[in-house]
DNA sequence: GTCTATAAATGGATAGAC
DNA sequence: GTCTATCCATTTATAGAC
């Protein structure tokens, strides 16, 4: 039988090893937004966190790697905060309107995320699939949020989701810091329902 | 008096110089088209026209001189396109509608500007303030037509603006090549009409 | 005007000592 | 698990021959 009673338990490590992972990818999100997503190198990460490069690997497999934790823990931020707002609405209309300022919040004040979740900026990264399923998810919520206002029209989620994101773009590639934007969620918002809910004659699509 | 019958004119060596300036432009587009706005070098860029890297210094300052130049060179474009469009018009509503179907035409097809010219997607470029004149021209012209529908209203105009960008980037970053955000911009402007110009019951801001 | 050569730096990634 | 050292590719950009 090998010996192994000097062995830290492997729970320890493991737990240690999440650890220095969590610090890293939060020193990358930070990297991120002072100098967007991809004006960083994997040896100013390692130093964010008092390491050289090569030791960075032993947590990832690659600067891609990296990127597809940052974009699942992107999506799994959004969707608490999504969740969270929802729940606290009491009618439809007010979780669709909540939910749809929280969403342009969100963006705004995270624009390496929203750039990674919802824009193609980095040409070689692909989510890889597990993370993209947080991704559909988000808009999945959206469209539950939607249908519970009886609008089951895919092309208005669809609609609705493209409103939203261009919203946050246009306020963090313009104005980055304003509101011009940002403020007109609400309004965006109150004229969606209004012309997708109420007596509406279907425009037919060219 | 310097001699000088033997050296070729001024002007046409500045007409092949504009020439090449020309090819290195068009055979750049095509690698943004390909790779991603930023997935090339100016060796490839040089490869592309017959030229080796550091001849490219010969006609551009540097990398981001290139850039400044293709936005600029992508704003003229589009500018074209849509005033070509809006004069086709006959009705202020059919240039509104026929401009915005043209603003995503544009930014669908050609993904890379898009990206250069509405996303920050290059943290190192700042467009000149001769480029980026062109840019706020187009935002100029679409905010003359919405005022020929008498809308003044300047937040509008933002969220207009901001609609059209979405769909595009939502397209070219979910289903390139596809129609499904695409598809919309006829429903969504006439959404947009209809809550902007019949009888509005102003929206509070928040 | 184009080239070779090269600078000067940086990138991501690997090997192996400790 | 972290390091040094290094690889190898690649980058933008410059100098100088032709």
């Amino acid at each position: 039988m090998p010996r192994q009673q000097r062995r830290p338990p492997a729970a320890r490590v493991e737990e240690r090893h999440r650890g220095a992972r969590g610090q890293i990818l939060n020193a990358a999100w930070q990297l991120a937004a002072e100098r967007g997503l991809t004006g960083w190198s994997l040896s100013e990460l390692g130093a964010a966190v008092g390491m050289r490069a090569p030791s960075l690997y032993v947590y990832f497999a690659s600067k891609d790697a990296i990127y597809d934790e940052l974009f699942a823990q992107g999506c799994r931020d959004l969707l608490g905060v999504l969740r969270q707002v929802i729940a606290q609405g009491t009618t439809p209309a007010e979780r669709f309107r909540e939910g749809s300022r929280a969403f342009v919040e969100f963006a705004v004040a995270h624009p390496a995320r929203l750039q990674l979740l919802f824009l193609r900026v980095i040409p070689s990264f692909i989510p890889s699939e597990g993370s993209y399923a947080l991704a559909i998810e988000i808009t999945q919520l959206l469209t539950d949020n939607l249908r519970q206002l009886g609008v089951t029209d895919d092309a208005a989620a669809d609609l609705w989701t493209a409103t939203l994101t261009g919203l946050a773009t246009q306020q963090v590639s313009n104005e980055p810091g304003g509101r011009r934007w940002a403020r007109l969620v609400d309004r965006a918002s109150a004229a969606f329902l209004a012309t997708t809910t109420q007596a509406h004659s279907p425009t037919p699509e060219e």
